[in-house]
RNA sequence: GGUGGGGUGGCCGAGUGGCUAAUGGCAGCAGACUGUAAAUCUGCCGGGCUUCGCCCUACGUAGGUUCGAAUCCUACCCCCACCA
């Protein structure tokens, strides 16, 4: 059956969990790197699926913009076209409404923004949203919401909440008539079942009241297939995020899964699936890639520095990413400083390896029982040589 | 040998009397990055120190003019072009 989620274990809150997606399944706890554009920055799809991710985002804004969902939709929908034929979630373009500060205004109806690209302007309604991402085809669309800064103080995080809840119903609605409608050929699922998931997000800033308030808003709403969790990452305090999704925790429900949207860093990851996390996303570990800025078991590994001139080291001798397996760090550091964009490529796999393999580990000791204590050492080692 | 042009911090290259430890660019170094406006951005980049500041040493070399010189004068050295 689609989108049902198979609890397997569980360790303290730590869970671990089977998703079903038209596309196929979702081992949990898993990372899932992030594809804006159909594509996670720079890697060939099949990179991307040799690092063992199983699920990737896309972004509903973004492919709105360039190249259109009526593109994507007449060239097959989002896997065919990025020829990703696994699971794949589109993020519904309301973090654009919170990282877009100046280019847009929201309102009731919706945000009006001014495209990024040539200055248009557009606006993005929550039946709008549901219905790129319907265009696009993604196994599981989420809603359009409504995200403040971690510093939001408890009028802004109410305002946020409450209209992300309003904007929820509109969804809701709307997925409603375009799932009873007959789709195109193209989006023809061959399982059968619901082809396109909708969830729901968590907001609330980083006030207990309002974080408590939204998921009963969310769950009256429901049932749910998966529920995320927003607003989170945004310049708030790790340990209020902790106390968050501590909070959280023992109101959700067991039977779906939890999506910490936009998280996170390597020990994020671990922080979160200690509070019950099941799926995260981030944009780090291309992002920091790109940048010259590797994970590894000891920490973080600045691959510019001089330092690695003449090493003859992977990245991390306990990684098993085609990087690591093939490259030096002289040769990578190389690459970097000659602006040769295979650096950057080698990088991101390996970073995107790194946090699908912590998934991975993760779930494996959730099943044996033994996540706490491996959770800790491992941490402990990361944060052996200083920062994260 | 003659004529003309030129020698500035690792490199290139501005600056033609005080606002110059000296614009820029490159190279180098470090930091940031969490549902991607990002192969981006920020900082440092002569030496030393008690580094929101102070002290040295600096614009081919050596003198000189001047209250004050990378900037003006003299000599020398070197480089480039052309002519012998």
């Amino acid at each position: 059956m689609s989108f049902a989620f198979d609890l397997h274990a569980t360790e303290g809150e730590a869970r671990a969990g089977t998703l079903h997606t038209p596309h196929g399944e979702v081992a949990t706890p898993a990372f899932m790197p992030v594809g804006t554009y159909g594509t996670v920055r720079g890697l060939h799809p099949d990179e991307v699926e040799r690092t063992g991710a199983q699920v990737m985002l896309g972004n509903t804004y973004h492919l709105h913009l360039r190249p259109g969902e009526e593109v994507v939709e007449s060239l097959g929908g989002l896997h065919a076209f990025s020829h990703w034929n696994r699971p794949m979630l589109t993020d519904s373009g309301g973090f654009q409404v919170f990282s877009l500060e100046g280019l847009r205004t929201i309102a009731e109806e919706g945000v009006a923004f001014q495209s990024h690209v040539d200055g248009s302007h557009r606006t993005i309604t929550p039946e709008k949203s549901v219905e790129i991402q319907w265009a696009l085809g993604a196994d599981i669309a989420m809603q359009f919401d409504h995200v403040v800064p971690g510093g939001a103080d408890h009028t802004l995080a109410r305002e946020g909440m409450e209209r992300s809840l309003r904007w929820l119903d509109r969804c809701k609605a709307r997925h409603a008539e375009l799932v009873l409608a007959p789709r195109p050929p193209l989006h023809h699922v061959e399982k059968g079942g619901s082809s396109q998931a909708l969830w729901p997000i968590v907001q609330g800033g980083t006030h207990t009241d309002l974080r408590k308030a939204s998921l009963e808003g969310i769950l009256e709403r429901g049932p749910w297939t998966g529920i995320a969790i927003g607003g989170l990452s945004v310049g708030e305090p790790k340990p209020v995020m902790h106390r968050v999704l501590e909070e959280l925790a023992p109101a959700l429900p067991r039977g779906a899964p939890r999506y910490l949207m936009g998280v996170g860093f390597p020990q994020d990851l671990l922080e979160g699936i200690a509070r019950g996390v099941d799926l995260f996303d981030c944009v780090a570990p291309t992002r920091n890639g790109r940048h010259g800025s590797a994970w590894v078991s000891t920490g973080r590994v600045n691959v510019r520095s001089a330092l690695h001139r003449l090493s003859k080291e992977p990245l991390d001798p306990e990684c098993d990413c085609t990087t690591c397996g093939t490259f030096s760090r002289g040769y990578l550091r190389h690459l970097f400083v000659a602006e040769e964009i295979l650096g950057l490529r080698l990088v991101s796999i390996h970073n995107v390896r790194f946090l699908v393999r912590l998934g991975e580990l993760a779930r494996a000791h959730i099943m044996a029982g033994t996540f706490e204590g491996w959770s800790r050492e491992w941490l402990r080692r990361y944060h052996l040589k200083g920062d994260s």
